[in-house]
DNA sequence: CGCAGAGTTGATACCAGTCAACAAAAGTGG
DNA sequence: CCACTTTTGTTGACTGGTATCAACTCTGCG
């Protein structure tokens, strides 16, 4: 009843409402030409979990950006093993990986029940030919997409299992205190055969590290609730150092 | 002198006249937008095998594409440690890891002794925006390079020192065919140590796996000197499965 | 000729993958 | 609503691949 209600509306408004405004494609934009890219904006009925946004090898026809729940594009290889390249939070953009050949190189798979805004690229590349605020702002999203990648090569590569375990989650804390939630107590949307297929560990090697920092007080695990009580000693896993550390003077 | 001459004439030479041009910016641009590109590009003297083209943390100020030769471009982490975020050959765009932050991320080196171009960013965002077939091929290098990032995911996650090995070898002869250069007979630009960085290895590990290669007679190898001597086999130890073997039936 | 850097090869230790059994949670149908 | 099944997650024992340490060779170069 009420919360139908509030779900319709929720729908029908457009990007000026919109809490993830400032992270997202109208970023930067002059609220004069934001209609312009709202009229192009599909929102779209709610994608249950486990649902596909674009297959393998479909063309590229929009770029995808969740307003609420969680995503991972999974690459196949030619053996059909996967491997899961990205997992995305409100306000990324989704489909990226099909800008270079045209076609998409991965699925793109809801983890939870989640509402999607879908723009069209080609409506949207005309859009902002004439809008430079926006090409400037979607070049910075696909940066930030470029970094992001950057970041899960960093994951892998000569990381033991608990440093990428220890980033994985600093990340994953740091991407919800970016969209306004609490970096330090979370639901982790994705089961742990996935995190452990993006981090290239064995399943078992994941949860034996979840319970390694449960048995050192760093989180508490519970299923797929995670708290972290130690942040400063989750960091120091993972080779993060921030401002606490400001003595390592910078050039 | 005659040298010098040779040298300016080379440097002078527009991208109407580059052996690249299908590969790079202009492919797909007419002749007559491509002058508008051409005016902007910055033709620079050869850069010395260590120099760099940008530093971490020097603001965006241009994208590089090499004329010859070949760059690695590294990560610093806070602990000062390396990690190489990719290799870029003749007519792949160098720089972009600046997009989403406006600074980078990484450093720009030079392997060997190399030309390349330099196109100022500001540049290069405005003429775009008045070209459409700019701005699509643009876009589709950008996206050209995320698909290198995902396919260095794919070396890395999963898969043994071996099969990395094969795959980067594979790998590599591709990109070299692509510019029309011999897949099977090339000499590698970088070290032992920047492959063993690169592909998440010790560099021993790699030094015995090209022995290995070469015991089992699948390449010929002197230092940096590569010769591929039996593809299927390279391909079939580095999971590549193409037209070739079109017998092992798939579901 | 000797030196420095790059690459190769050998011996050893240990981290993480694999196999296996179990436990808990989430669906499913009567 | 409860028994059943299926999925998801945890824990243990064992093994193997790769990092590490170390010695050595080769190459180019001043």
């Amino acid at each position: 009843m009420a919360s139908t209600v509030l779900d319709l509306n929720h729908v029908r408004r457009g990007c000026a409402q919109c809490s993830l405004q400032q992270l997202c494609l109208p970023a930067g934009i002059s609220a004069g030409d934001l209609q312009q890219l709202d009229d192009i904006v599909k929102r779209r009925r709610p994608v249950a979990g486990g649902e596909r946004l674009f297959r393998l090898g479909d063309p590229m026809s929009a770029v995808y950006v969740a307003r609420d729940g969680a995503f991972k594009t999974v690459a196949l290889n030619e053996d059909g093993e996967e491997q899961i390249v990205g997992f995305h939070l409100p306000g990324e953009l989704i489909g990226l990986d099909a800008l270079g050949s045209g076609h998409h190189r991965c699925e793109g798979v809801a983890l939870v029940e989640a509402n999607v805004c879908e723009v069209p690229y080609d409506l949207l590349a005309h859009v902002a030919a004439q809008l430079p605020s926006l090409q400037q702002q979607l070049m910075r999203v696909i940066g930030q997409s470029v970094d992001r990648d950057q970041d899960h090569v960093g994951m892998l590569v000569r990381r033991s299992a608990g440093e990428r375990i220890a980033l994985f989650l600093h990340g994953l804390g740091e991407r919800y205190r970016h969209i306004g939630q609490s970096a330090i107590q979370f639901k982790l949307p994705m089961s742990r055969e996935d995190i452990a297929n993006y981090l290239g560990l064995a399943l078992e090697t994941v949860s034996r590290g979840f319970s390694k920092l449960h048995e050192d007080g760093v989180i508490a695990v519970s299923g797929r609730r995670i708290e972290v009580l130690d942040t400063l000693e989750l960091n120091r896993l993972a080779h993060v150092h921030e401002a606490v550390d400001a003595k390592r003077g910078r050039a």
